[in-house]
DNA sequence: AGCTGGCCTGCAATCGATTGCATGCATTTC
DNA sequence: GAAATGCATGCAATCGATTGCAGGCCAGCT
């Protein structure tokens, strides 16, 4: 046990044991039919003998690329987006990439370049809607040798990058005429974060619905929230205020509506007996909460898979960068016991 | 913009803009006190100039070391991990480490050696319980070069390894002695995961409580489960098929805390009026649950936060590895509105 | 026999940062 | 004034894998 750290072998450890140079090792492990068959097992039986791992390091250095894409996300600790990095992160080990997390990224694009892409870290980047501006994006896309970026926003971004995006505006419209399809005509909503000042898709969504159906879209019944779940209860105490009080709530997404839920309760407003919800996302907990969330369920396995895949074809020259693929996802709509007709 | 990729700068452009060798600046980054006041104001200056950012890679070759560290949970999706690598990866970056991270960890010892260790992706590894039996650890601890490790487990682990850890017996025995407090006398429990075949230890503190206040242990009233919801639905419907049931019950976790209440409900089986469940963790949602989950929280942050640490200190050399730290902390009680006096 | 072409393999440079050793210069000390 | 001391800096080797180029060998053809 002296030795401590018997340290992993080489290249040419291998080429030693197997009376090449280490070249043709190399040949191998990349191009195999450029070497003889009978040379080529007697590398493959060093390698399985010595114990051989190819050093990252020496590679990236050689190459000029990490094999490692970063995600970075606004929030780990939220499901939605730790399940979109579950399926990335199983993709790109598939596809042999690692992945490194940046949390709580909200903006300083500057910092993360030179952490992760000037230094080579890194190849290339998803990144998700919270907090980031547009602004974020020329200074990635431009900066010393344009990172390679795959992003998930809630709208398309003019910018010509590549994304996996989640028809939110049409999805909304979808989750709103649920309810109007119920018999409510007295529809509220809780508006999520915006980008950039613009009104987002899903609050358009809402109104658009709202429109056709020839509702009425009232101030007094929308609040502004943050995603959070104590902005859903905030929502409430806002709600609870009201002398005249909608029949139904679109939540912009489960964490709010939630939030919502558990305020009007204390409240003795009970849902779906008085109020219906439906939320976006179906975050885990939306089936078990009770009474049982409606929502709009986000692809969050697909997202994930699609955004590192996406970014995977482009650093490998698979997917053409001038020309950045789009991929447009719908979400599901999830009825369960928090939407009911009114009484 | 035909300059699609104008390399980053390397140190030995810095070294020619400031007109001293490569090692100089070197120096500068890493000993500044070893090189004169002025050149190394023309260095730093020179590095502002150029923007230079550190090449990773060749840094990480030359000290076989990559400042990485990887995370290996059982599930990302699961809030609770999922926050405690967000306390991970902040207290890491800000000591200049990133973080890798591998899900689904539940035993492959030797891939994740290959991946990450022996091929110097990364320095170090967190690793938690999830299906991680302790053969692991010695895979871990003595293969070639044995990899700095710092572990979060349910209970100590035999080996010598560092730590931090909740005292979960004792956080138990709390937990069963709040419902005791209320005046329950008839108490169940859904038994978490058991590693190795051993009895985990919440499980140990529930039966030492129930003990303590002698109370009888009933075999009818536990339930084994699997740390998910559904298995917390499973033991609600197998308490239903009960003629004779328990007024409280100590989940091993929130979520099949959840499960079971979700699912007694359905049943017309109210909490708290019918029954009292405590849960364990302090997951988000389980203030917004409805009833509010009385639970024992485990200090998320902090576990990532000295976990993240503790390694870091071992691969700095500022902590022995020969005589491992270990951190045992405590979990608060939160007396919600979950768990109240039979009636 | 001599020439061509193709296949297999090795040589050696390269990627960028670090560091032991050596050198050069200035300052101190006797 | 010479020697000793010390500080600042540069030289060059090193980490491990990749790859353009070239050399060696053999088969096939004229």
């Amino acid at each position: 046990m002296i030795e401590r750290s018997k340290k992993a072998p080489t290249i040419q450890d291998v080429a030693r044991h197997a009376q090449v140079s280490a070249a043709t090792v190399s040949r191998v492990l990349t191009n195999p039919e450029r070497v003889s068959e009978t040379t080529r097992d007697r590398v493959t039986l060093a390698i399985r003998h010595t114990g051989y791992t190819i050093n990252q390091a020496a590679r990236s250095l050689r190459l000029r690329a990490a094999s490692t894409i970063l995600v970075a996300l606004p929030d780990i600790g939220n499901p939605f987006y730790s399940n979109i990095l579950d399926a990335a992160v199983d993709e790109a080990g598939q596809r042999g990439y690692g992945v490194l997390v940046a949390n709580r990224f909200s903006g300083d694009a500057s910092q993360l370049l030179n952490d992760y892409f000037l230094s080579s870290r890194a190849d290339g980047l998803l990144l998700f809607d919270g907090g980031v501006d547009t602004s974020l994006l020329s200074v990635l896309t431009t900066a010393g040798g344009s990172v390679p970026l795959v992003v998930s926003f809630d709208e398309l971004p003019a910018t010509s990058v590549a994304a996996v995006l989640v028809d939110n505006f049409e999805a909304a419209q979808r989750a709103t005429e649920h309810l109007i399809g119920l018999g409510h005509k007295r529809i509220g909503h809780i508006i999520g974060p915006s980008r950039d000042g613009k009104p987002n898709q899903r609050l358009l969504g809402f109104e658009r619905a709202m429109q056709r159906a020839g509702l009425e879209v009232r101030a007094d019944w929308m609040w502004q929230g943050d995603y959070s779940t104590p902005s859903g209860e905030a929502a409430a105490e806002a709600l609870l205020a009201l002398a005249d009080r909608p029949t139904a709530v679109f939540a912009g997404n489960d964490e709010m509506a939630i939030g919502l839920l558990s305020r009007l309760r204390r409240a003795s407003i009970e849902c779906p007996r008085d109020i219906s919800v439906i939320g976006f996302d179906d975050i885990a907990v939306s089936a078990h909460f009770w009474p049982r969330l409606s929502t709009m369920r986000q692809p969050r396995d697909q997202i994930g898979r699609l955004m590192a895949d996406s970014l995977i074809d482009i650093l490998e020259g698979a997917a053409s960068p001038s020309a950045p693929r789009r991929i447009t996802l719908r979400a599901d709509l999830i009825a369960r016991e928090s939407s009911r007709s009114p009484a």
